[in-house]
This record gives structure tokens, C-alpha cells and sequence, in this order.
DNA sequence: GTATAATGTAAGTGTATGCTTACATAAATA
DNA sequence: TATTTATGTAAGCATACACTTACATTATAC
């Protein structure tokens, strides 16, 4: 006789747009008034969704990776494996930080007194550099055996990379221009490893 | 006939224990009740030596970035020119973020939405890639030519390298012996370039 | 000693914000 | 149509926090 419940609906429904803002605002500047706002509903509707602002956020952070990563997969598919990591490299000096993943992460990272946050957050970047560790074994493999560090090391040098370049955009600390040569070659040396 | 004016003693004195506590807290969680607590004094004294909360933030800012290089500078002086990049490095992968700079860097990347934090931000992050690129340059003189990207990409990589590290310690990504090993072998594969 | 300004103490103020409550309305089934 | 529950609206609450005000106390120069 009641209506149907459409609550995990309505969480796929707002829930980019939450993310959006917690990627453009920040964990505190997105306040639940702002969020609802940009909703276009009340608080309290948010607060039927989820139990509370962290859970928001948490939620929002993971929607961001997946959709990232959901990206990466595709373009991976879209040429041979040994050539991935390369050609991903290439797709990331162009398209750097589209997805707010990294701005997502940032806002993490002043709230890492929050245990349920910062553990959220360690698997977000373990699962990052998971899938980049992947990528850099299957270039490896192409290549022969690596003459540099292995490859966990290095992908976690990527994400190094990414971060300083996303940092950059974020506070313009230098043009576009550089900051794609930045991810592709200095991504490439670490690619390439000590090899001529 | 007044008693001198020692309000820049003053500053000096309480200046390294706010950066503590915007280093350990990040800038919202610092909050100026605690800031006081730490320094023993009541909040109306902070606001006698500086205007508000974000002078006393970007003051802090400025004073642990200065306290880094100082200690750099003297590890630097410590052996030869041309190995203190590499030198460097072993000391970093060693003493990582023992003096808060990274901590005080996230802090203020969660508040880029205020030009002047954006800006003292910016600032920062030059001099730190200006600081390393210098050694990088003197590290390629004594070796000869670089074979891979140029020294400015190197630098850039050698923070984003550096961030990376702090990150992991921040919410314990990887244990500390990986952590050491990640700064001074994937660094050790940014300075030398493509050369064998 | 006394005038003067710096320093310390204590309490308060206005506002922002996470979260809640009370109530009206809408839609679906029986 | 009647009943039941989801959904929307509006207002409010309690707290935290940046910042202020009022006043007592101290130390210095004359």
C-alpha cells in the first residue's frame, strides 16, 4: 500500500553531484547547506540518504576512484597491454585530474584524525597504486627484465607524479604545457627504468 | 616610562609551537583555543602579535619551510657539491617530514579557495622546486650531460617523490623501510637520468 | 613614587554549521 | 476511496569557534 522506496535510487541519483562538490570544496567548505543546495533539496533529505556528512564523503570518494579507474580501464582497452602504461601516461598529461579524483583525496588529507577517513583513504590509494603496479609489470614484461627498482616502487613514484602535477594545477604552479611534459617524460623515465 | 615592547620576542618564542600544532592538527582542527592552550596563554595574546588565524597559519608556513632549507642547507655543507643531491636523498628516505613542512603543505591545500593561503602555497612550493632543482644542476655537472628529461622536470618529480612519502607516512601506506627505500631508489633513478 | 603602556585574566558575542523535529503532501496498493 | 508510507518544506537546536571587550596587574622610565 505505501510507496515504493526509491532511497538507493535517489543515492545514485545526487551522489555525483555531492562528490562534485566535495571535490571543488573541500571537506568543510562543503557544508550539508551548500551540498542540499546544489541538490536542489533540503538537508534532511541528504540525512535520510546517509547517516551523516562523513559518510557523504566517504561515499563520494569512492564513487571518484571507481569512475576513475572505470576511465583508465577503457582507454587500457583500447590498445595492446605492453603499451598501457605508456599510452596512459599520455591520456593523463592531457586529461589530468578531469574527475576530481585527486582533489577528493586532498580533502582527505586534513581530516586524517578521522580513523574511519584516513582508512578509507589508505585503500583508495592502495587500490591506486594497485592498478598502476599492474600496469608498470605489464610494461615490464613487454620490455624484458627491469635494470631499475622494481616495479611497486615505482608505481608508487607515479602516484608521486600525479600528485605533484595535480598539486600544480590545483595552486597554478606552473602552465599546462609543463606540467604535461612533467607526467610524460618524467613518467617515462620512470617507465623506462635505468635502460638506455 | 612604558615597559618596552617585546611583542617580537614574543612571536619568536610561540611562533615554533603554533606551527607545531598547525603541522600536527592541519589549519581547521588548530583551532584558536588550542593554539593558546599549547602556548600556554589566553587567545586575545595571539591576537596581539598577529592580526588572525590565517597570519598566524601562513607565519607558520613560512617559518618551517625556513627551518627545512636551513637543515638542508647544513646537511649540503656537510661533504662534496656534487654528491649532496644523492646524499640528500639518503637523508630524506631517513629523517622524512620530521619537521612538519608536509604536514603545514596538506594543511594549506585544503584551503586553496583563499587567495592569499594560494598564494603562500605557491611560494612555498617555487622555492622547495628552486632549492632542489639547484642541487639536481650541480649534481648533473659533476656526472656530465643528462640523457633524460631536463634538471626543472627532475625537481618537480623529486617533490612529487617526496610527497608521495609523506602521504604514505601520514596514513601509514607502506611500512617506514619501504618508505626509505621508495625516496632513495626511484630518486636515485630520477637523477641519474637514462645513463647506466 | 608615579605615570604609562605592555602584559595577563576572564568572560562574552555573533555566527556558522551539523543535525533534528514537526508537519504537510504525494503516490501507491488494497 | 482509504490507508500507509515515502517525500518535501520549514524552522529550530546545540555546539564550536574566530574574535572582542573589560579590567586587573606588572614592569619600566622619569
Amino acid at each position: 500500500m505505501p510507496r515504493p522506496d526509491r532511497t538507493s535510487e535517489r543515492r545514485e541519483e545526487l551522489l555525483p553531484i555531492v562528490a562534485e562538490a566535495f571535490a571543488r570544496l573541500g571537506y568543510r567548505r562543503a557544508t550539508t547547506a551548500t551540498l542540499a543546495a546544489r541538490c536542489g533539496v533540503r538537508e534532511n533529505v541528504l540525512y535520510r540518504l546517509w547517516p551523516d556528512k562523513k559518510a557523504m564523503f566517504l561515499a563520494s570518494m569512492r564513487y571518484v576512484y571507481d569512475r576513475a579507474e572505470r576511465i583508465w580501464e577503457e582507454r587500457a582497452a583500447e590498445g595492446p597491454e605492453g603499451t598501457t602504461a605508456r599510452r596512459l601516461l599520455e591520456y593523463e598529461s592531457r586529461h589530468l585530474g578531469e574527475f576530481g579524483l585527486y582533489r577528493i583525496l586532498f580533502a582527505g588529507l586534513s581530516e586524517t584524525d578521522d580513523p574511519e577517513i584516513r582508512g578509507h583513504l589508505r585503500d583508495t590509494y592502495r587500490r591506486f597504486h594497485r592498478w598502476i603496479r599492474r600496469r608498470v609489470e605489464a610494461h615490464d614484461r613487454l620490455r624484458g627484465a627491469r635494470l631499475g627498482p622494481e616495479a611497486d616502487l615505482i608505481a608508487w613514484a607515479v602516484v608521486g607524479l600525479g600528485t605533484v602535477a595535480n598539486v600544480g594545477r590545483e595552486i597554478d604552479l606552473f602552465p599546462a604545457r609543463l606540467r604535461a611534459r612533467l607526467i610524460a617524460e618524467a613518467g617515462r623515465l620512470l617507465l623506462e627504468g635505468g635502460a638506455p
